[in-house]
DNA sequence: GTCTATATCTGGATAGAC
DNA sequence: GTCTATCCAGATATAGAC
């Protein structure tokens, strides 16, 4: 995939112009380079807010340079967003496979995910409404996302089950589990007076998570360290 | 205030043009039905989506004519959220000084602002980018948000003090606890497969909160219950 | 007070030279 | 492949008639 570069996507565009100066395969890919400076900006300013001239300035290119490369902004935007939902989809598909108590798997599973999220340059908010806006361009994001939701309350069903969660609502219970996680990612926008560390933010959470659906809540200190023993990497 | 309009804010415009037909006192502020026309409109399509000539079109006006009773648009949000504060922050100051035990009073708490959350008509993301965006506009905004943390901060800080509550550490807890309220809201702009009533939302995170910040989570169901049968209205 | 007309700006996207 | 030049659409905001 790294390898030759396929302009602007489904329809390449013609090849023409002069090829790179000299064949330097070890060049990194013009695409790549977009794709990250897209991300630093619309991480930075917001997605709406940032031109495709910044983008361009950043990559080091022209403004119009970039349409070789892709056929519109929203092509950027898809393109960063297929690796989005790999990182919790990866997450969330290890602990479900994973042994162990259900508590300890989705401790690990929030705290991963917290930790990805408050490290994550876009505001998910806003990809959720600019996806809203123009489905087309983002079919697959949508079914990633809710397959994320089915592995989450998979999860907690086994553990209902089991009997090592409470009879909640599996679905409603991963959907304000998710929508936790999320949530977190958005102090770090605001203007706040006092800082907390991603790590904190993380083991709170999850002993929220813990506390909040395990069957005996007196359980969730040590299941939490367990999962901050096991956790990976 | 909602006698004489002072068009366009600040600098009002001036007094030009032929008066209202008839004096007939009782008609609406056309700055009431421009700030619901846009309300309706951000809430559908979100802020930066709406467009001047949209707001004027369904407040049954030309585009120009807003900037007689507005300066510019993002004065029409500012407008608006002058509003949006106040509701969560009334609910807080209320169960700040209601007696009563710490859990009731945060279960109501939570209750009614899931509820308000829900049925309220803008994405709280982006007005928070929007706000950061441009400061000067919004520095009444932070002030109140920053004094909704300190207020459930303080009435969580009451119940640990009091041993209600376990040792946690309040503001951090205030923090997750806002933030997961206002995450609520994303659920209902994500194409989703099954509706939750904001009822059941709100009962949840309510659960969901009292039994990771009770000492004795055994007593959420009954804190909850006494919550919600001393709901207001 | 509200209108029409328009200035002005911004940003996405295309054409075509090199 | 990247550039310059340009088009074009959409949006905010202003001018001035009525």
């Amino acid at each position: 995939m790294a390898a030759s570069p396929a302009p602007s996507g489904a329809t390449p565009a013609r090849r023409r112009g002069r090829p790179r100066a000299a064949s330097t395969a070890g060049d990194a890919d013009p695409r790549e380079g977009i794709v990250a400076a897209a991300s630093d900006l619309f991480a930075a300013h917001g997605i709406e807010a940032v031109t495709m001239a910044e983008i361009a300035e950043r990559a080091g290119l022209k403004q119009s340079s970039i349409y070789y490369w892709f056929r519109s902004k929203s092509e950027i935007l898809a393109s960063i967003l297929e690796r989005v939902n790999r990182i919790p989809l990866a997450i969330v598909e290890r602990e479900r496979a994973a042994p162990g108590p259900v508590a300890v798997r989705l401790a690990r599973l929030v705290r991963e995910d917290v930790l990805a999220l408050c490290g994550f340059p876009f505001d998910i908010n806003e990809i959720h409404r600019l996806a809203a806006r123009s489905p087309e361009d983002f079919e697959g994001y949508w079914e990633e996302r809710h397959h994320l939701d089915d592995e989450v309350e998979a999860l907690i069903a086994e553990g209902v089950s089991t009997g090592e969660l409470r009879p909640v609502d599996a679905r409603l219970a991963a959907r304000t589990l998710l929508a936790t996680d999320e949530a977190t990612q958005n102090w770090y926008r605001v203007p706040e007076r006092e800082h907390y560390e991603p790590e904190v933010v993380a083991d709170h959470v999850a002993a929220v998570a813990l506390r909040s659906l395990m069957a005996d809540p007196a359980d969730a200190d040590r299941a939490l360290e367990a999962a901050r023993a096991s956790a990976p990497s």
